[in-house]
DNA sequence: TTGACCGTACCGACCGGTAGGTATATACAC
DNA sequence: GTGTATATACCTACCGGTCGGTACGGTCAA
């Protein structure tokens, strides 16, 4: 993975990933991601020997871009924890610029699909959800520290509901054809996080055991 | 549509939700469907004219479905309109029930590879969002009268906010290969909603324009 | 000259859709 | 009742395009 970024590979991952967040995965052709590079399918089978195979590079691929963006976000200035968990959520809105398959997640397209039938594929992706879950959980368990909190709830369910949003606001954009939803719905977490940490340390009703029935 | 639901009409729809759900729009063959109906392609081609028809018809009947589900959903008992809105939360973690296809939606799934490959479908699969949506949005309206919320957001973003965070925890779901994560994900989206109300009347500052950049 | 790289040409399986036939129910004339 | 006609519902068999993957040849740098 890691050593060579061979340049046809390279545009190869780039189409890829435009192509998939385009169409799906099932109905991108290998000759859609060959032709997007400006290649051919002999340059293709060169690099790649087989479509899954392409997907599970195409999912290290995003992995490794994700990780890059983020750490070269400007949201890492805020001083404390929870500063900076509020500048990632704003961060993720003003991401949501240009035409939608610009912005929304390669590895959330895939997994609707590939879920039962390419479990390699889907496992592919789940590690890049967990790596999101594991940066925010660092932060979010950092303010809790900061301010004493003894939640009901962990900074882990707070870390995946935070990519709960994120990508339920992609398939609302997707709906709807615009990303206004999604944004929106980032400012509403925004609040949320607000809100959870301005209760101070009291613990609240842990949810998870206020059901009725 | 609404004339007769023939048995085996209605047969080949719930293997449609079924298939899809399981496997995605493009990667459901239409034998797919025919086998899971118990039924042959001759039959099949009787009662849709073609794939994208079956889609369109599939996506409406999924919409039947859901305001049939939801119309005789127990939370409706709750006295106020905040109550039936929290109500609703619990409702959708306590349809987290059985093996992921069962409690999928249809309609996210479709939406994701179809947005632009598919217009006519995701506009149908669109619909079914907007009817939900507006549902919500009648009993939160009401709930922000109660309590004489004068709030930096809409009722309407708020209603969105609500699908998102479901839709959004389907996704984590099919990633980790579990609901859990959802589940605790509309358990922080009712803890949100308590808070917001709790706040009181008071205008807080509205998100949408508290952006740095 | 060797091998990485990339192109053209092609194969074969798969799958959406068609063609054409059979079974059954209903309607009506006689 | 019996025969004819028509419509619905369903089947088997097949066509034709599509697409993942292969075979193989050419080019160019080391």
């Amino acid at each position: 993975m890691t050593p060579p970024p061979h340049e046809s590979k390279k545009r190869l991952l780039e189409a890829t990933l435009k192509v998939v967040r385009t169409k799906g995965y099932s109905a991108t052709r290998i000759e859609d991601v060959c032709a997007e590079a400006g290649l051919t399918k002999g340059s293709f089978f060169h690099h790649f020997k087989s479509k899954e195979d392409l997907a599970l590079a195409a999912a290290e691929y995003w992995r490794a871009l994700s990780i890059e963006t983020f750490a070269a976000a400007p949201y890492h200035k805020a001083g404390d924890a929870l500063g900076r968990l509020l500048a990632y959520v704003d961060f993720r809105k003003a991401l949501l610029t240009g035409d939608l398959p610009d912005f929304t997640c390669f590895a959330g397209t895939i997994v609707q699909e590939a879920y039962r039938t390419h479990p390699d594929v889907s496992a592919a992706c789940a590690r890049d959800f967990a790596g999101q879950i594991k940066m925010l959980e660092a932060d979010i368990r950092e303010a809790m520290r900061d301010h004493g909190m003894r939640a009901g709830w962990t900074a882990e369910s707070l870390a995946r509901h935070i990519l709960t949003v994120t990508h339920g606001g992609f398939i609302l954009a997707k709906a709807e054809g615009s990303a206004t939803a999604a944004a929106e719905s980032l400012d509403h977490l925004h609040r949320y996080i607000e809100l959870l940490f301005a209760q101070g340390p009291q613990r609240r009703t842990g949810r998870a055991s206020s059901q009725k029935h």
